[in-house]
RNA sequence: GGACGAAUAGCUCAGCUGGUUAGAGCACUUGAUUUACAUUCAAGGGGUCGAAGGUUCAAAUCCUUCUUCGUCCACCA
């Protein structure tokens, strides 16, 4: 069979990704006599393409699904999309700014409608290349959150929540986008320190003239909804003026002094201008004294008939106005550069204010018990485990949720309030919560009912993710089956995620879980690293660093994304382009090794069982190899097994190439007629892809399909069975032996620069006759691996003029150069080494020679060191012997 | 302000429970190639393991302090 010289990714990827889906081999059912493993994506947006951050998180997932399945488990990975109510809007309705028209224009119903063709359109793009990277979902069951069935669970939660009265409603300071016009919870308002400046204003001290206290704010807008200045009770500059009255400039509104325990007197003036409808602090404050609460602003950022004058300018614009003005009238003290943390709205960026309104939040701290003790007992574990204290430390301090979105994308709040007809009563003011539109108003009977405008947040249905994709809460009573396929996969194994996410996320998944299912969603979270750029920082669309993995995809090919990403990723990852040529070469050299098998060997060898080979029947390099082999699979499973992804594609790298193709394809290039050798080749490639097809599933299974036809696709076979008895140190430890005697010859051939056209000698000179047999039945590998032209095995130390030497183990390599030597500086070679040795040797004696590590070291490291300072001190002897040979 | 992490070759990192002469990839130098692969092979140079103390027979590894970076959280107006 002909291979081209280049593993042709292009003309491979797609095929296999379309044959798994077609043969369904990732479709998961209750199977009693399987252990299940289940993994639930996170689902991308829907408005995602593919990054490389989704590239890491889906491989990390796709290596252990593909692992898990190969070794016993009922695999089910679980794939879907989230509606990303926020995002997805704003995508929408930029495509609505092109025709010159807002949400509002075109109105609620037909705002949905195109929000619904969008997602008809474009929602599987991401899916779709998910595909493409081989992600072994079970893509029958993809779901997205606002799917009938899916919005039904998210209902329920709301109803049974409410009913448990950990659902309110309530007027408070939520962080608010001006430019979204929405609440956002606290975890989307994202803060970032800004160079602002820190305001001095003068308030007049009403009936005193010239007098003021005054007061620092970064935000000297909020004075005109100003309602108190607030002191320390403790400061003494001020206790003077506690429960004077002052005048609010601008606004000409009287105003209290009050003494308020929040306030710091070492910060700014010592006093505060309290603002209660736009600051959280201000807002608890004016709360605490009952002050009035003076909203200067519209939804949108412009300030409202409550700022006077102002009236109509934007937040920002009034800033400056309000300066302005201060300054003119002298009561602008000052302005000092102050740098402080200011929320942006996590979808666009806007500075978020904070704002009063009337929205719905949920009660966490009931939740957040259970799912404390959860990961306190280790019911859940973090990987690596320092996440732990991340989450705790968030889960002990848990706040409120604000659940509402004043959007229209989104599961609208199932919430109906009685507008009445005439004969509405009091009662009716109770707003009706049901899972189901309620018909009338169950207190009037009227049916003029309204839904609550409101959607919730995008989270609110995400937390739900790890049972309601099963059809959790199972309302209709005839789905049995889906009932068992919960019950047999849940709780899932593992869940794969960035940190960021831990807590709009995996926290409330947990929560969920407890709350619904009373049970843990999952047992493992893997927290993987961040992709950055080479100079570290983020990879993102508007810093133009980004490198699209579709791109790398087409260039290097799916498997040498995966395995590049993969090698990378033992903490946060700095790709550039280069980075991903280690995946390509690797791929591409397990192409050629196979090719090079391929064209020696028939395909009847391919049923040599290598776990039952009689080893005595083989040579040495192939009874290491075999051990090689068996010791590599037996570290990359412990290594997936703990969530080693990096190191288990490094043993992998290191095992293929340096030990399968640099070192056994090459002993055996002259045997291929033996009788063994090609099965040898054969079943170690074969175990080898069986090994290597989680990380790089396309080329393996491409291979697979040319050499093992008639077994199966690859990515059903089962992991290659692993004992101890398929390890066999004698081989290993002896051809370490003999790769050292080889690497010592071959150094001793640079070092004379002798070219290939010139053939050499070697006449090894060994003291054990375990040695000289060693040497003497492998002598024709070392021939062809050192390219030596004659060798001999003696016993006595030859005393050979003009030779350069080197000691590897018992074994002592003298290579006769004739004519090229030049003795002065090989005895100098000789004689830095010896140095070295000696130096080693010294520093070995003393420690040996201090009883307290005799007697407190663990015997086997004494024995070790013992062993180590004889063969030195036999090295030592040797060198001085060559050094005489040499006079 | 709090919490957590990192510092090892020019660069990116491994080094897990203290125990041979601290490793790999990239980059660099030299050489090889009618041979499966130049996306190759061989050989080499390059390290006071951030600093200072301490514990120990033994420290890159454990402890303390410091320095420098990073990440997350937090209402200092």
């Amino acid at each position: 069979m002909e291979l081209s010289p280049r593993f042709n990714f292009n003309e491979v990827d797609e095929k296999w990704s379309k044959f798994w889906v077609e043969n369904n081999f990732f479709h998961a059912h209750v199977d009693p006599a399987k252990k299940p493993y289940a993994v639930v994506i996170p689902p991308p947006n829907v408005t995602g393409i593919l990054h490389m951050g989704h590239a890491l998180n889906n491989t990390l997932q796709d290596i252990m699904i593909r692992y898990k399945r190969m070794r016993g488990f009922e695999t089910l990975w679980m794939p879907g999309t989230d509606h990303a109510g926020i995002a997805t809007q704003n995508v929408v309705e930029r495509q609505l700014s092109k025709e010159g028209k807002t949400r509002h224009d075109v109105g609620r119903d037909e705002m949905l409608r195109r929000l619904w063709d969008w997602k008809k359109q474009y929602g599987d793009t991401i899916i779709n290349q998910l595909k493409k990277l081989g992600a072994s979902c079970d893509w029958e069951r993809t779901r997205f959150t606002m799917d009938e069935e899916y919005s039904k669970a998210v209902r329920s939660v709301f109803v049974r929540l409410y009913e448990k009265g950990l659902i309110y409603q309530g007027e408070y300071i939520i962080n608010w986008c001006p430019r979204c016009q929405t609440a956002l919870s606290d975890e989307e308002a994202e803060h970032r320190d800004l160079q602002g400046n820190l305001y001095y204003l003068r308030y007049p001290i009403k009936g005193e003239e010239n007098a003021f206290i005054t007061v620092a704010t970064t935000r000297p807008e909020t004075m005109l909804g100003d309602t108190a200045v607030a002191v320390n009770p403790k400061d003494k500059r001020y206790k003077k003026y506690i429960d004077k009255t002052l005048t609010l400039p601008l606004v000409d509104r009287e105003i209290k002094v009050i003494a308020d325990e929040f306030v710091d007197s070492k910060f700014g003036t010592g006093a505060v201008k309290v603002t209660p409808a736009h600051d959280p602090n201000d807002f608890a404050m004016g709360k605490r004294h009952k002050l009035e609460f003076v909203n200067i602003m519209h939804p949108n950022g412009v300030l409202n008939e409550r700022a006077g004058d102002f009236e109509g300018m934007d937040r920002f614009e009034a800033r400056e106005a309000v300066i302005e003005e201060l300054s003119e009238l002298k009561l602008l003290e000052k302005i000092e550069p102050h740098t402080h943390a200011v929320g942006h709205c996590y979808r666009c960026h806007t500075v978020v204010e904070p704002y009063l309104s009337k929205q719905w939040f949920v009660r966490m701290e009931p939740l957040a018990k259970p799912a404390l003790e959860a990961v306190r007992k280790g019911k859940i574990k973090f990987y690596p485990s320092l996440w732990t204290k991340v989450y705790l430390n968030w889960m002990e301090n848990i706040r409120d949720w604000c659940i509402s979105r004043q959007i229209w994308w989104g599961h609208r709040i199932p919430v109906w309030y009685c507008v009445g007809d005439g004969q509405c009563k009091l009662a009716c003011k109770e707003p009706i919560v049901s899972a189901t539109v309620p018909e009338k108003c169950p207190h009037c009977g009227s049916g003029n009912l309204k839904q609550d405008e409101d959607v919730l947040d995008t989270w609110f249905s995400s937390w739900l993710w790890p049972f309601a994709t099963f059809g959790w809460p199972f309302e209709d009573k005839a789905n049995k089956p889906a009932r068992e396929e919960l019950a047999y996969f849940y709780p899932t194994a593992s869940l794969f995620t960035a940190p960021e996410i831990i807590f709009f996320w995996v926290a409330r998944m947990i929560m969920a879980g407890f709350e619904f299912m009373g049970d843990i969603p999952f047992s493992d979270v893997y927290i993987h690293g961040t992709v950055r750029d080479a100079k570290g920082r983020k990879m993102s669309k508007s810093l133009g660093n980004a490198i699209d993995p579709l791109e790398i995809i087409r260039e290097y090919g799916a498997d040498a994304l995966r395995f590049s990403l993969i090698i990378n990723s033992g903490q946060d990852l700095f790709i550039s382009k280069e980075k991903f040529e280690i995946g390509r070469n690797f791929a591409n050299k397990v192409w050629n090794a196979s090719r090079l098998i391929l064209m020696r060997v028939s395909h009847s060898s391919a049923d040599f069982d290598l776990a039952k080979v009689d080893r005595r029947a083989l040579d040495l390099p192939s009874r290491w190899i075999i051990s090689r082999f068996y010791v590599t699979l037996e570290k990359v499973g412990a290594a997936v097994d703990r969530y080693r992804f990096s190191e288990a594609e490094s043993l992998i790298y290191e095992f293929f190439w340096s030990n399968f193709c640099d070192w056994y394809l090459e002993t055996i290039k002259d045997r291929w007629a033996d009788e063994n050798v090609p099965k040898v080749a054969l079943g170690v490639l074969e175990n080898s892809f069986k090994m290597m097809h989680p990380f790089m599933p396309f080329v393996t299974e491409e291979l697979w399909d040319k050499i093992s036809k008639g077994k199966g696709a690859l990515c059903i076979q089962g992991w290659p069975a692993f004992s101890r008895k398929l390890l066999d140190k004698e081989a290993e430890k002896d051809m370490e032996a003999l790769r050292g005697v080889v690497s010592a010859v071959r150094t001793v051939r640079t070092q004379w620069n002798i070219t290939s056209g010139q053939t050499i000698s070697c006449c090894f000179i060994v003291r054990t006759r375990k040695d000289a047999a060693l040497l003497e039945a492998n002598l024709v590998m070392i021939k062809n691996m050192a390219r030596l032209e004659s060798v001999t095995v003696g016993q006595t130390l030859a005393k050979v003029k003009n030779a350069a030497t080197a000691l590897v183990g018992g074994i002592k390599c003298v290579i006769p150069l004739g004519g090229v030597i030049d003795v002065d500086k090989e005895k100098k070679r000789i004689l830095d080494q010896a140095g070295e040795q000696q130096r080693l040797l010294e520093g070995l004696e003393k420690r040996l020679g201090n009883k307290e590590f005799v007697k407190k070291a663990p015997a086997e490291v004494v024995a070790k060191e013992k062993e180590r300072s004889a063969a030195l001190q036999a090295k030592v002897r040797e060198l001085k012997q060559v050094i005489a040979s040499l006079e």
